[in-house]
DNA sequence: ATAAAGATATTGAAACTATCGATAACAGTT
DNA sequence: AACTGTTATCGATAGTTTCAATATCTTTAT
């Protein structure tokens, strides 16, 4: 048995047919049907029932697939202890950020962080907080700057700041006139909200004590705060905005802008990563980066943490 | 990497030989130091300080030494959940029994054990408790019979009955005529003891609350009870028997047992093995075997467990 | 110093294995 | 029945592992 069996039995679980996961492999076809093959034999059992479009895994292949992983995934770090016991910082690093923190937070830190660490090969990709769930326990990514708590047992969070809401209220609405907000004023009904998916739209409804059906006569998908901003201007409603994201407007539309009363309410962004601490060091190494910067930029006190959890049933 | 070369390094790094190394993995020495080589040099790092005698692990070494056994660990258990998924009970099962409980428990299940698992390679050793720690922790055992707790955290135990102690009294001993046994009565300066290394010494020991040290006029070194019986019946003093023990003597020295006033004082006799749980199907078979036979033999009820560590301090 | 002993490293030939490209076999669809 | 998408099989090849023999190195004794 070899590690680059169990690898390869990793893929075909994964994408459930061999051709895709051997281009996944960096090897032909037959290469990994045999390989599959000898390891099924050495097992004397079946992994893949190969009579399923698409293929399946045999009950016991679902066990072994359980075991593969953790032994992948062990194998996979003795590179990494490698590496952190000689001090050296740099390999494949891939980073998944959600999109409401990833426009505001990346400028932040990028620039200082590649150039401290010239030896990471950083990948970014931009993910909904679902996608970074599967992809951290994957391996698909390393690590994930998302809004927490996640409440996932395989996922650790490490707090990096608290990033408070502000309002962004025209002139002729209903608050424009008052000197702070207050969550008691807020009426989800005359709120613009994100898309579907985005987990900032469900902080605000979380926000909004009032679980008001949304009763508006118009539906919106905007995935940008700048259309949601627009349209609070044509005075279709208030908006709320991430505190960084309001670092970025004109300073006329600046004038819109109303803060909470303390505590503020605010979304917890945190770096995740999975729980098997694979790229420990990596994740040290950005999580430093950003903390340095980011404490010149966003206050860390009087808050109030909105869960960015869907509500469940109700 | 390969889990093949992991073997290889968990080998010398036990040995602190390679040749020595080489015979366990059975390959020529050449085989492996090349094999140890080439992973060194794709980890770009030394794993051994080959100037030293005997061979020694650098400081990364030891790091991945550690990670490697929880690589091939992981990987044998592989062949377990197969074996496990299929219902199959066998291939090499090792176990290790301490000295006093060898001889009077593996007859009870060993013929019953072996028949009703024909596809299990037992492999019985006599082995200290000490051996059994050590032995368990690098898996040349899988399982293991010992006096119990062991307060060890890397052991998972799991117990098989409570044996208790009984009194062995030649007629001319002061303690002859009294009905049943207190352990108040004891004096630890006229109790025969085994020697230095049974754990049953130390469960004595531990039962007689006086620490008295020892103040006899003569040091006895046996490792049998037999001899200590006969030692006691030239009137050298009373002596200490587990209940099993007790059983296999003749009607003549029957006379000379007496036992303990309930709580009888006992041993807490368990399977033990490593929480890696390697092999646990096996276990279960084994704890299922000695289970059903043990009760027809010993009570389990109105017992007070003495401790078999030995106790720190003075 | 030098020899001897005990260890690891190197070498070259032989055995073995993983890989590839080509192609066969198979199942489901049209 | 032909087509499509898939996995299995085959033969050649390149690469890897292994072994036996031997070189080299280190330590210890003389």
């Amino acid at each position: 048995m070899t590690i680059t069996q169990l690898k390869y039995v990793l893929a075909v679980a994964e994408y459930q047919n061999f051709t895709v996961a051997s281009e996944h492999c960096f090897v032909t076809q037959p290469t990994l049907s045999m390989q599959i093959q000898k390891l099924e034999d050495q097992l004397e059992t079946k992994i893949f029932n190969r009579n399923k479009k698409p293929i399946q895994l045999t009950e016991i292949g679902e066990k072994i697939v359980e075991q593969a992983k953790i032994i992948v995934d062990e194998s996979n770090r003795i590179n990494d202890i490698v590496d952190q016991q000689k001090g050296f910082i740099g390999g494949d690093f891939k980073l998944g950020i959600i999109p409401t923190i990833m426009p505001t937070l990346l400028p932040i830190f990028l620039k200082s962080f590649i150039k401290k660490y010239p030896k990471i090969n950083l990948k970014i990709e931009e993910l909904t907080t679902e996608e970074i769930i599967k992809k951290l326990s994957d391996g698909h990514i390393d690590v994930a700057i998302a809004a927490t708590p996640l409440e996932n047992e395989s996922i650790k969070e490490r707090v990096l700041y608290y990033e408070p809401f502000v309002g962004f209220i025209p002139s002729e609405h209903r608050l424009s006139n008052i000197k702070e907000l207050d969550v008691e004023n807020l009426n989800i009904d005359d709120i613009l909200l994100l898309e579907d998916g985005h987990c900032f739209k469900e902080n605000v409804i979380n926000l909004c004590s009032t679980l008001g059906s949304k009763n508006q006569n118009f539906q919106l998908q905007s995935g940008s705060f700048d259309t949601l901003i627009k349209l609070s201007k044509e005075g279709l409603g208030m908006t709320l905005l991430p505190y960084l994201q309001t670092l970025d407007l004109n300073d006329n539309d600046k004038k819109y802008l109303k803060e909470f009363k303390k505590p503020a309410p605010a979304r917890e962004v945190s770096l995740i990563y999975h729980k098997s601490h694979l790229k420990i060091h990596l994740i040290d190494a950005l999580k430093d980066s950003i903390d340095g910067l980011i404490r010149g930029v966003i206050a860390f006190n009087n808050v109030k943490i909105i869960s960015p959890l869907q509500k469940k049933g109700a």
